[in-house]
DNA sequence: GTTCGGGTATTAAATATTTCATATATGACT
DNA sequence: AGTCATATATGAAATATTTAATACCCGAAC
């Protein structure tokens, strides 16, 4: 993690959480979240925040890609999201807990700026229309995880691995072609199934053409397969 | 479903949804919105809000139970939650959205009141303190479910319904011992397995003495082992 | 009173998935 | 260049789950 206190690594006037605030809020009222706003900047792997601790910050992932890591009781990481900037990272994990629910670490180099909460929820209780739009981003998110564990829940291994490389594909990358940084142990923690299993299920799908897998790149072929697979299951 | 415009069948000064505006609303404000409140009671069986039609209202559920239901592409069911009133029905599924992602379906008999959402968006919008509070209660729900989901997605059978048990037992019923309105065909729904999954692992469970079973009845005798088999997964 | 449909229950066979053992490849570090 | 840790890959055995077939019970409808 580097901090750059001193200096600006991102230019705020481009970005997307003041565009959000600006359209609902004078600019002197946003200069007080502003300033207490901590641009840094996370390496591949790092832990942004960690589960159990104090939420003291809300996040505004800039760029990068970030997993929602939750570890159970029983020691077994499951990952619960995976988004790429520019995104809030909010809601339930950040809102409203004293404690974070779930662990959020970089999958790829990330730009992050972390906001004093307090700060932020005092002026956004005075200022219900900011709240609004925020609230509806941070829902976004978690109806896209609800939707993913809709997949994951009721859907067998190659659906749900379908469903992975949509999402990614979609989602993350946005583009049918991307360098993969998840390990196939990653996938498996986000596919709920063995790191075999991934693996078992990626070999065919590049076996059947369905992909092509060229070390860490992805490319998908046949986009209307995956959906077919991914509908029935 | 049935409609008592003409009539009071809730007493409205002991709503917990009015407990929670007049905290941060004065008694005209609420006024407001309780003209637009419309109480219905709907049996068992009725749907409350079907998924796809257009949210216009709010829904407070003040008695009963509900479960939230999702038909996929496939038209295949799948219950996301199962929650007994006194409880908001907001969040992802009516804030923000034009149309109802889910069905609100009773599974017992329930009394709801039908806020409109329209007047009480543009209340909240000046009322931050209210809507942050409706905001968290309607994202506790969200939470629960997407530690529903996480059991779901990352457990075998046997983990998923001694989580279905005690999520029932200590959420829904309050109580060791209940009488199950679920059929195991929607247990199965719940559990995302098929239903002969389902009635086989409850006989064991029931064999086992971890539950008995008498019709529609479940007793949970032992809710360490229940616990133990959710945590092994 | 009979029929019908839905819920419950059980089994065997087919299929899917995990676990375990093993092997190769890769990158980091010395 | 060698060592280590980690990721990838594969196959066989053990286990879990679904599918399909069948049966019983019970309440609603005729």
């Amino acid at each position: 993690m580097t901090d750059f206190s001193d200096k600006k690594l991102f230019d705020c006037t481009q970005c997307i959480f003041r565009m959000y605030s600006c359209m609902y809020m004078p600019e002197e009222e946003y200069e007080k979240i502003r300033k207490t706003a901590n641009q840094l900047q996370f390496k591949k792997g790092e832990v942004i925040l960690k589960q159990g601790s104090k939420t003291t910050h809300l996040l505004f992932l800039h760029k990068g890609v970030i997993k929602m890591n939750y570890e159970n009781n029983a020691g077994k990481n499951i990952i619960l999201t995976i988004v790429s900037g520019p995104k809030l990272l909010g809601g339930a994990n950040l809102f409203f807990k004293d404690y974070n629910l779930f662990s959020i670490i970089a999958v790829e180099d990330c730009d992050v700026c972390l906001f004093d909460s307090k700060t932020l929820m005092s002026l956004l209780a005075e200022n219900g229309s900011l709240l609004l739009t925020l609230v509806e981003r941070a829902t976004e998110m978690f109806q896209a995880s609800i939707f993913n564990y809709i997949s994951l829940a009721h859907k067998q291994v190659n659906g749900r691995i379908s469903d992975i490389l949509i999402y990614l594909s979609e989602h993350v990358y946005k583009t049918k072609q991307f360098i993969l940084t998840l390990t196939r142990k990653e996938i498996a923690e986000f596919a709920g199934c063995s790191h075999e299993n991934v693996i078992i299920t990626l070999s065919k799908f590049n076996k059947e053409g369905i992909i092509t897998i060229n070390g860490k790149e992805i490319i998908i072929n046949d986009m209307d397969k995956l959906q077919d697979i991914s509908r029935r299951g």
